[in-house]
DNA sequence: AACGTAAGCAACCGCGGTGCG
DNA sequence: TCGCACCGCGGTTGCTTACGT
């Protein structure tokens, strides 16, 4: 990793960098992003730490497959409310808009090709040149256009519960997990969820940027960007304050 | 076993809204 | 009241992994 202070930082975050983060956040708490990508040093903007938080680090983020209730209440939702994805996502404890975004897409490439497969199974070529609107959904067709087409299919039909890999393991954490990560958080910080059972951590307040813990004013010393001097990462995330 | 394709996920970008000086 | 800075959201893209041939 070069250490170019100047340059933003872009791309996939590093291990070292997420527990930074995640001690940053500890300290001021979720809401002043662009404070917190400046004093911690991270090169990263605040947009990209803010979406790394909400999307990866939140505490009581679930991971893995959608449950069937889940997935079917998303469906019910986006019917009702069309991409509002973040309101979506209030309404599923643990699951960021991302995710619910990630998951519609992939949800309606699927029915898009089902529905073509039933559609026209034979018709393959013969005369759906102009009309064949149903749509393949993919990533270069203009919003809205196919996705329409899925709010008035009723949408609720059951999703194929197969997918394709029930773990979802994010991002191939190689020999440090995020697991172990909050596990190491865990023993050393008390996050002020207290009351907050797995299920009662959900983000039912304005989006996940609502602090887990609490904003601790008595203990943000006035840092100043300078002083963000004061605090030197150890190479294994860990942090020391000097001055 | 190698290659091509599809699916899934993480992250970036641009825009609009809101709060503050 | 206006301008500026920041935050949050939705859309899009790129990379990685899984699967099929």
């Amino acid at each position: 990793m070069k250490m170019m202070q100047d340059e933003t930082r872009k791309g996939p975050w590093t291990e070292q960098e997420d527990i930074l983060l995640i001690n940053f956040v500890n300290l001021f708490g979720d809401r002043r992003w662009d404070f917190i990508a400046k004093v911690s040093g991270l090169n990263r903007t605040g947009k990209s730490c803010r979406l790394r938080w909400v999307n990866y680090l939140h505490p009581g983020l679930k991971r893995g497959k959608m449950t069937p209730q889940e997935e079917r209440l998303v469906l019910e939702l986006h019917a009702r409310w069309g991409n509002r994805w973040s309101r979506i996502a209030r309404k599923l404890p643990g699951r960021t808009d991302n995710e619910i975004k990630n998951y519609w897409r992939t949800h309606t490439r699927k029915k898009a090709q089902e529905r073509k497969s039933v559609v026209s199974p034979s018709l393959s070529s013969s005369n759906c040149s102009s009309s064949s609107n149903i749509t393949t959904v993919n990533s270069s067709s203009p919003p809205g256009t196919g996705e329409a087409s899925f709010y008035d299919t009723g949408g609720l039909e059951q999703v194929a519960s197969a997918g394709k890999n029930g773990e979802a393991v994010q991002g191939g954490e190689k020999g440090y997990s995020m697991d172990d990560i909050w596990r190491d958080i865990e023993n050393t910080i008390e996050p002020v969820c207290d009351g907050f059972s797995e299920e009662g951590c959900n983000f039912s307040y304005p989006s996940l940027a609502s602090p887990s813990w609490e904003y601790r004013p008595d203990i943000l010393w006035s840092i100043s960007g300078e002083e963000s001097k004061m605090f030197l990462p150890y190479d294994d995330g860990t942090m020391l304050l000097t001055g």
